[in-house]
DNA sequence: GTTAGCATGTAAGGAGTTACATGATTTT
DNA sequence: AAAATCATGTAACTCCTTACATGCTAAC
């Protein structure tokens, strides 16, 4: 049942696994991941935490971790049931898991799972994005033409960037396939475009 | 004053002048168009063509536009009210005019306005990206560097794309600018990418 | 005749933004 | 001393999605 919402508190605990942090930090690294257009705000993220700390998530991080005294701010860091939401989270492969946002966080952790969760990520938001194309081409072809250059340019600049992004992931998932060698990422490569 | 919700207004007046429709067809178009993610529900656009109608932005067809009978439907078009003001929304360039569903929705409509107005789009919209690379970078470079191989990569693919994305705004803003030539559109085709 | 798609809506609820509110610390 | 920015939070509100509800028409 992976929801909208999951989101944030997957990327929490993930962030929180590559060390201890507090909020505004958070905040700041979270920006720059989900950050090309969406900027998390403070009243979306500090509910967050404490929905967390509440389902035991998370907990403050007590005891001097800095040294001397430092600036009131709450340093927090995942329990043992934080762990196991997380593995549990980023195992569960649906739907969701191919949506813009949440694939975006789920790949920037994807050294915590295994190849073979890796593999039905990537395939299962290739061939989203596969089906977007088709929808549309299909749907463009039955509708009669639109003549309006601004239309047709931004429509063809969005067809492009869709199949850049399938040919992204096409690489990946040879790159994962072909583990160790290279062989099968330059493999790819050749078959990406002809020269012009 | 352009919050987000004004997008679905814009969107809708702008294909309404393009012809009178139904809210099932109005649908089907928004999503081919803002569509590269986002799937806009009946849930949001019935509401909204409703609260249009209110403010007389829009008005039943009435009268045998269809010839014959035809199935229960509620075709719109837009008033003179309407009219005005899908042009003063157009014309109102502000921060939120960059952003990302309202700037595909501007552009897909820019047809309907002059150039002066398409170059601040643009521009505008150019520079927001430029200084989202330049953020990143600078604090990408002041955190020291993570070494996880999938959030270099993911965070390659981004920068990569919005790279892209302002080679495309920049080619658009020239051929904006040499009018009625093909030689600036010819010039910007030759600084895109040298040969590999 | 029954499935698929056309067509319109409503109610409840979630997620996140905006705006507000506060204060410490570092930099200029 | 002022300005910037670090740091945490709350309340109201908006927008939108989900799920539900209904019924017609075309195709198989």
């Amino acid at each position: 049942m992976a929801r909208r919402g999951d989101t944030i508190e997957l990327a929490v605990l993930g962030l929180l696994h590559e060390g201890p942090m507090h909020g505004y930090e958070l905040r700041k690294r979270l920006n720059l991941m989900l950050g090309w257009g969406r900027i998390l705000s403070y009243g979306s993220l500090y509910p967050a935490l404490k929905k967390m700390l509440r389902n035991n998530l998370i907990e403050e991080l007590t005891g001097s971790a800095q040294p001397t005294s430092r600036r009131q701010r709450i340093v927090y860091q995942v329990t043992e049931k934080g762990t196991e939401e997380f593995s549990r989270l980023m195992s569960e492969v649906g739907p969701a898991a191919w949506e813009d946002d949440n694939f975006d966080i789920r790949f920037r952790f994807f050294s915590s799972t295994d190849m073979e969760i890796r593999l039905r990520v990537l395939e299962g938001r290739r061939s989203r994005l596969q089906e977007r194309l088709d929808r549309v081409q299909r749907e463009l072809a039955m509708t009669q033409r639109e003549v309006d250059r601004y239309a047709a340019e931004l429509e063809r600049h969005g067809v492009e960037s869709v199949e850049r992004e399938v040919r992204w992931l096409s690489d990946l998932i040879n790159a994962e396939r072909g583990t160790d060698t290279k062989t099968a990422a330059a493999e790819a490569e050749t078959t990406k475009e002809g020269l012009p």
